[in-house]
DNA sequence: TTGTACGCGTTATCAG
DNA sequence: CTGATAACGCGTACAA
């Protein structure tokens, strides 16, 4: 007996067969009470638990889900994912863990081995790429739900913010201020969240008589490097922003990082504000005004989506369900008049 | 041919038996050139991808390790699992994740679905019980590795850090500055990281001729919300601190927060130094001196040393290596002299 | 109510 | 070099 006890074992020391073991402890079909406690109390002892990966391999179902998302280590994302863990913990589900740094080969990788191990479904971040691979998948009647972003003609539940009216109150928050001179630190051009916040941005501006100047225009492709570099590009401009609204936190944190290195004073000198509201927002010098997200929801609700398709599988890939939540634009002290 | 395509339907197509396709696509055993080819092209044909159950159920070899936490929420954790994600990617690993909130039964409930799922090793930060659960699942063969903890008797490696060094030096830090009413808000006693940086804490001050006085010692159980409570209790107190010691991040933003609204100045009227070194520490009004644990690196550690294991199943609860790092005090401008 | 026997898709052994 | 054939542990249709 080196490995864990089978069914074999209790059935043996319950005296009774491997089968009828297997439906008092998998309690389907039918059994006398007598044989019930007999079984039970043989599992007992020999501290019985079922193979997950024999009963998967039967039943097909693995209670497994897969999480595939850019970075676990940015505030938006560790919440999100802590809100899915929490739901799939509750219904009995683990949650296997990838991210993929926004890169399609490395999602291809991961969508990959996630397939060949079966899970039961998965939440998906989805870079620009691999669109056709899922459609396959979710055609093939893999559960899929899509968080954050969403894929035109893909049939599957994208549970997500409006990005667009998100950015707009922002940039509106700073045109109100009086700031004319606004620039934007955008994400990866062609991703959704990124192009819609730009869209949301030049919307604000056009509505305050601005023009969107290419010149206060930045790509900082979510990474904090690239938002601390492209914040020293702007502050070098002949006419330089008097206010700035970078599109997610990492790089909020690179922009107040070249802010601080210029020593300029904010608010006074120059105003920001960021997409996504980090714990430490409240904390910085001076406190941040963010545009909160309601990522533990998403994280939450993103699961019980994908739990509706695993239950009732002829949903799989045929229904469409956008959930698009509202942002919050909390003022806290980086913004001044001009 | 419904689900995904099989090592018989690869067989068929090749015009060989499913024995033989197994071996050219595992490749294993010996087979001629000629198959090889006629193998490989039904393959690619079919888009063949092994079914990893089967293969687990053969081979009781899962490529997946369970990774068992406090919390993802917070920035030592998050980090520490991306350490530990990106080394099992490399290798061809997933990890399965499972945050116990510090609670045992939350522990005991993962554990039990984590041995049940098979996983190749675990990877975990026990909490105060389970720990002959741990003991018996190591001795059982199965590959366990501790991490930021670790539990005495239990032979199985640990990666973790000096706390009580990095704690002593923290407090040092703080006697040099002339502080005589030093405060810790500690974890939750009977936790190795909280008791070892309370120890290092009560060295440092008898080292400094200063008496440890038990109204300025108070319990934040690693809490954001507990350690908010505790800084308001120091800061009514008839004699209080002018210095506090925080012993992780989460405490940080709720000890800060009490600070804020109690409208001291920091470091003017309170100093305040923080275990943990989360990204934002640098943007805090002031920036905030701390104590930083390489935390990727111990993830990657944590793997490595994992992966040792299971590679070579003769050592898994054999060799007890422990893996102390340092810490390093990363001085910023949230203390003054008195 | 109970036992038997087969299959899930691999891997691995044994003849030929 | 190759094809049968037997596990791995569980679920389940079928027969008793």
């Amino acid at each position: 007996m080196a490995g864990r006890p089978t069914l074999r074992d209790v059935a043996r020391r319950a005296g009774v067969s491997a089968g009828m073991a297997g439906r008092v402890l998998g309690n389907y079909g039918s059994y006398s009470e007598a044989t019930r406690r007999k079984v039970k109390a043989a599992a007992k002892a020999v501290q019985y638990s079922p193979n997950v990966i024999a009963r998967a391999l039967k039943t097909r179902l693995t209670r497994t889900v897969g999480v595939l998302i850019p970075d676990i280590t940015t505030f938006f994302w560790t919440t999100l994912v802590r809100g899915i863990q929490d739901r799939a913990a509750r219904d009995g589900f683990s949650i296997v863990l990838c991210n993929s740094d926004e890169e399609s080969h490395n999602e291809k990788a991961y969508l990959r081995t996630l397939v060949e191990r079966s899970i039961d479904g998965l939440i998906i971040c989805p870079t620009l790429d691999n669109h056709s691979f899922l459609a396959r998948l979710s055609r093939g009647g893999t559960p899929v739900v899509l968080v954050d972003r969403h894929i035109p003609g893909l049939r599957a539940p994208s549970i997500r913010v409006d990005n667009r009216a998100g950015a707009a109150e922002a940039v509106t928050h700073l045109a109100a201020l009086g700031h004319t001179r606004i620039a934007i630190i955008k994400g990866i051009d062609g991703v959704e969240t990124s192009d819609e916040r730009f869209a949301g941005y030049a919307q604000a501006l056009r509505e305050n008589r601005l023009r969107v100047r290419a010149t206060l225009v930045k790509d900082g492709r979510f990474l904090k490097d690239r938002a601390f570099a492209a914040t020293q590009e702007l502050l070098m401009l002949k006419e330089r922003p008097s206010a700035i609204f970078v599109c997610n936190e990492p790089m909020a944190s690179g922009c107040m990082l070249a802010l601080k290195e210029s020593g300029l004073r904010m608010p006074q000198d120059i105003s920001l504000i960021a997409f996504d509201d980090p714990v430490w927002a409240e904390y910085t010098s001076p406190p941040l005004t963010t545009v909160s997200q309601p990522s533990y929801t998403m994280g939450m609700l993103a699961f019980d989506y994908l739990l509706a398709q695993i239950t009732d599988r002829t949903k799989a890939g045929k229904y469409l369900e956008e959930v698009v939540l509202k942002t919050t634009l909390i003022v806290r002290e980086s913004c001044a008049g001009v």
